[in-house]
DNA sequence: TTGTATGCGTTATCAG
DNA sequence: CTGATAACGCATACAA
């Protein structure tokens, strides 16, 4: 690999002088500015970031840590599609970091881009507690933001989607189409998220007198097979209901698969609850109702306060601007029986 | 952000000695050594990866560029997927560098990926031509593997799934199946994939003496949208056919969709030319047909060569262990009517 | 406008 | 076993 000291050598200058036609700052004179760029380009000279970022103590890159079960289907993919575009847009690159599978890796994918000296950092927590987060955005000096969770001491380090109010709506919006028998495939358990919409889907019931059967609940995994099994698994308890809610899109369609395959047509009603606009459930069938969780949004909110916090913008003197920011979901309910 | 030097002084050693516990090389008594452990402890030390990568000259990452246009719908998801995974089970991590959606944008993220000094890059292309490709490998010292694409000089830094053959034999199975008006929706007509799988369409009808009749071909853009878009012209072109191929799975579940909105149930066949194992349209419409693309185990290949070359490893001179990769599609033809 | 010198935080080579 | 000290490749304050 060739060097800037090579560069310099060939073109009859310092490394300095290089170094200042590259960044653009400090004077030079064209004609060596023309020499050491006709040198660059005769050596095919090439930077090497590792040493420039060692040097400025600033990489230009955002780091975000998205658990491994997430990696599966569209929501990832558009989640990753965003992020990355806008980060580019904002002249930085970003670098993503696998928090598989365990609050453990969470956390060392957390500390890996912290090692890697990231600018700034994105969390897209799947097992960390809010606590633990809360602590990490106060022990470090580089900017945290946190999706998809409240946190309680920096409110304004997160951006958040209510899930239990749009579950809620969600719900509601089957009662009043007359719906009594509403079956409920959770997500997994152990997720904020997971809960959140199964306590919206409680809510809407009692709000409307209606008492809960445990036996329509049926708890999902979010992938598309959890969501057939939880079919099936309702089907098995011998249960009757006229609508359904899936709790992301990935399960409805499994649901509705399942469904079929049980020689129940399109059933009366099934809500999905899903993710962003490109949920594919209502794709299949159209007259589908679902959630749409504004991802986009969300994700383009959290990088600008990221560069906002990196350009030296101090939150807690900006009361006003934000203190906490709620996107809510938005609840389409298309026509039925 | 505290130094490995102020841990040396915590400890009453010299930063050698801190580097020689941290990596393990040397020798140092057990003592010393916890007494730097302590000292690293009390300090919360934490290594700056961007110092010791630039002193040992590696930095333990593997590059990905994968075009934007890839970055919607779970065959990326998938990719990503196993590729962290697998790139973490031997101890390095995966870098991901978009390649947007053009050659340059796709030239600039390789560039990325090589100044930020990654030990290998492996390239997913979309506009990149295969001679460009192979220029590159040969300009650099770094090991570079293509995933999807056919190299005419470093056949070995390539994985490749023969498009061609596995098209042909999907059509081939309808035809067998008595199918003779079978529609086509290709993939983007410039991608080499899209080409590819389009060749096989017709080169299936050739082997049958069955006419090609262009008014049954229309191209899509690899997403549902253009998947439905591609039904609805067919349509209004009047033209009646008793199976359709899709390009890729996305597209079979946007011409599903626009199928059922055009009052046509599940066609009498419709064969999805689709991606892994987690193609979603044979979930809706359990009856399809669909190619399977071995993603997991070409990522698995891609990344051994790339480890293996990093060892030290040299392809010519190991031409019996393998050539040229060559994973051919598995074709499952459900039961259609 | 340009060069010199120093620092960034580690690793690695030698002595001791 | 341990400590100076020189790289690593670049940026930048300070001189000139």
């Amino acid at each position: 690999m060739t060097t800037m000291l090579e560069v310099a050598k060939r073109a009859g200058v310092s490394k300095a002088t290089v170094s200042r036609v590259l960044s653009g700052n400090g004077y030079v004179s064209q004609e060596t500015k023309d020499r050491v760029f006709q040198a660059i380009d005769e050596s095919g000279y090439r930077p090497n970031l590792l040493a420039r970022n060692l040097a400025t103590k600033r990489t230009q890159t955002l780091g975000l840590v998205v658990t491994n079960t997430l990696y599966h289907g569209v929501y990832f993919s558009e989640l990753l599609f965003h992020a990355a575009r806008m980060t580019e847009e904002r002249g930085r690159q970003l670098i993503l970091a696998d928090g598989k599978h365990s609050a453990e890796e969470e956390r060392e994918a957390i500390q890996y881009l912290l090692d890697m000296r990231c600018d700034a950092i994105i969390i897209y927590p799947r097992f960390l507690s809010v606590d633990e987060m809360d602590a990490i955005i106060q022990d470090h000096s580089q900017p945290v933001m946190v999706l998809n969770r409240r946190l309680r001491k920096n409110s304004s380090h997160c951006v958040w989607s209510d899930h239990i109010a749009s579950s809620e709506a969600a719900v509601t919006q089957l009662i009043k189409l007359g719906h009594r028998d509403i079956a409920f495939i959770t997500g997994s358990l152990d997720s904020p998220t997971g809960i959140e919409r199964l306590s919206g889907y409680k809510a809407a019931l009692a709000q409307h007198q209606i008492p809960l059967r445990e036996s329509l609940i049926v708890e999902g995994k979010w992938n598309p097979a959890s969501g057939a099994a939880g079919v099936s698994t309702l089907l098995a308890r011998g249960e009757t209901f006229s609508a359904l809610v899936a709790s992301n899109d990935d399960m409805a369609i499994g649901a509705i698969k399942q469904l079929h395959e049980s020689g129940i047509a399109t059933p009366a009603a099934v809500s999905v609850i899903g993710f962003d606009d490109v949920a594919i459930a209502p794709y299949i069938v159209p007259s589908l109702s679902s959630v749409r969780v504004p991802v986009t949004e969300m994700i383009k909110e959290t990088i600008s306060r990221l560069i906002f916090m990196l350009d030296g913008g101090d939150f807690t003197s900006q009361q006003n601007f934000a203190g906490e920011l709620i996107l809510r979901d938005s609840v389409v309910a298309g026509p039925h029986r």
